[in-house]
RNA sequence: GGAGAGGUGGCCGAGUGGUCGAAGGCGUCGGUCUCGAAAACCGAUGUACCUGCAAGGGUACCGUGGGUUCGAAUCCCACCCUCUCCGCCA
């Protein structure tokens, strides 16, 4: 939800982003509204404060005879109360409708499209891996060495599921505490800094295991309760289950006041994420690419409004160093306005090369929401001065599993079809260098 | 699943129809004292919205929604949530 004063001042503005990203939004009409609204507002309060001096009048008096002429009084004017009180009811009712509609302002810098084809690649790293043979995709690979089993999968569960085995499996696990263990220790996060020469303290994330079902009234102010035909219902309890972390992490803090100096506030949250993927019929239905249940971890945090670019740069450091850890050929691509989500200002994703799909693909995104659900969560910050305003969230992929293991295996194939393992996982791996068919 | 208790300000907690936005305590902030600190003492401390250049003024909020009433934190109804005990269970 964006500040009403700030679209006030800033109709063009607003209607331009909205316009950009695809969104319909009548900002007239919204204005229109507002000003009714504020107009209904004062007419009401005076009532009200006639009312509130006409019943502490006939709480002093003491005569029986001018008390009940107070009390006659007292019903006409409680008449005119209700009539206004409707209509502003009314009023108020359409006008927050069209404000929550209205998307978050993108950044100067989001280069405008319409769609994923107007997404801007900004650098790239490392070169894609020349191999001696043809690289196999992670589907063969994985169903020769017996660790990936979609058929059992699909006969279980569906489509989109998969029995992650053996070798794979650890290495999930592997890659989860490799990246919780750079999250978690402020000289490695120090050093990213450093070389990322950001102006970010080395704060480390505190780790989270959050729940993985979410009401739908805190799952709509997180603003993104919708599409909810991407989400999974529990009807029996009308509780969702998460797509992501951030879904449960971001309302930790709603309606709460956090102090400046407990800021930036940063989490690492490792959860399985649900998506339905209604709109992706036949899309990447091979492999594990598009899964309806995938394993993450998320890092989100909360800063001060002049601290969340800074900060957002440094979530992409931290996916950046991640990924070099890994040794992955990567692109980092500035999400165009009409392929971001409706609460962010700028997304920046983090696309992996990917030999057997001969293509880079998304394997980390991450967003900066500004203050536009911290509005909505009511998630505010008293500043030193004692001023209050709404903290601003970031919200990223740490690692994403399905895809990342992708990246893995088909960057780290060997002629035989066994795969090695990246160096800085094989410690978490007993020591295990690679994967082969036992 | 069964039985019970309860939702009040950052926290604890009092308040059962009218000067209650709400006692008291804790916490926090400022001050006095001190070389400094602690203790003690004094003072200030909710949020949101409307209005105003400002000082200020006004309105709402005691889980949520509705009702009764001239008037509701207080009475009635519905719902939501939390906690405790028993049962079941990783």
């Amino acid at each position: 939800m964006l500040d009403i004063k700030f679209i006030r001042e800033n109709p063009d503005k607003v209607e331009e982003g909205a316009k950009n990203r695809g969104v319909e939004v009548d900002i007239d009409r919204l204005l229109e509204l507002d000003e009714k609204r504020r107009e209904l507002i004062a007419t009401v309060e005076t009532k009200r404060a006639a009312q509130n001096i006409a019943g502490e009048k006939i709480a002093s008096l003491k005569d029986d005879k001018e008390k009940k002429e107070a009390i006659a009084e007292m019903r006409e004017l409680k008449e005119g109360l209700k009539i206004a009180g409707q209509d502003l009811e009314e009023t108020v009712d359409r006008y927050e409708q069209l404000l929550l509609a209205v998307p978050n302002v993108p950044f100067d810098d989001v280069p405008v499209g319409p769609d994923e084809s107007g997404n801007k690649v900004i650098r790239q790293v490392g070169k894609p891996a020349k191999f001696k043979f043809d690289p196999k995709d992670h589907v063969e690979l994985g169903e020769a060495l017996g660790v990936i089993d979609s058929k059992s999968a699909a006969e279980v569960t569906g489509s989109r599921f998969v029995y992650l085995k053996g070798g794979l499996a650890l290495m999930q696990f592997a890659l989860m505490q490799f990246v919780m263990s750079v999250l978690t220790d402020s000289k490695t996060l120090g050093k990213i800094i450093k070389k990322a020469k950001l102006d970010v303290p080395d704060t480390p994330f505190i780790p989270v295991v959050p729940p993985l079902m979410i009401r739908p009234e805190v799952f709509a102010r997180m603003a993104r309760l919708e599409p909810k035909e991407e989400r999974y219902h529990i009807a029996s309890d009308d509780l969702y289950l998460i797509g992501s972390a951030e879904h449960t992490l971001g309302p930790m803090h709603m309606d709460e006041i956090l102090r400046e100096n407990d800021l930036p506030l940063r989490y690492a949250a490792f959860t399985p994420a649900f998506r339905r993927e209604a709109g992706s019929y036949g899309k990447d239905i091979r492999g594990i690419i598009r899964l309806h249940q995938f394993d993450k971890l998320e890092i989100e945090s909360f800063t001060l409004p002049e601290k969340s670019c800074g900060e957002q740069d440094f979530f992409i450091a931290i996916q950046e160093h991640v990924l070099q850890a890994l040794k992955l050929p990567y692109q980092v691509v500035a999400i165009c306005t009409g392929d971001m989500g409706d609460p962010d200002a700028r997304q920046i994703d983090m696309e992996c090369w990917m030999p057997g799909q001969d293509a880079y693909r998304e394997t980390h995104t991450a967003d900066l929401m500004t203050d536009y659900q911290a509005r909505r969560l009511g998630t505010r910050v008293r500043r030193n001065d004692g001023e209050t305003q709404h903290a601003h969230m970031n919200d990223a992929t740490a690692i994403a599993i399905g895809r990342a293991l992708v990246a893995i295996m088909e960057n780290y194939q060997k002629e035989d079809g066994s795969i090695a393992i990246p160096e800085v996982l094989v410690p978490f791996m007993n020591g295990k260098k690679v994967i082969e068919k036992r």
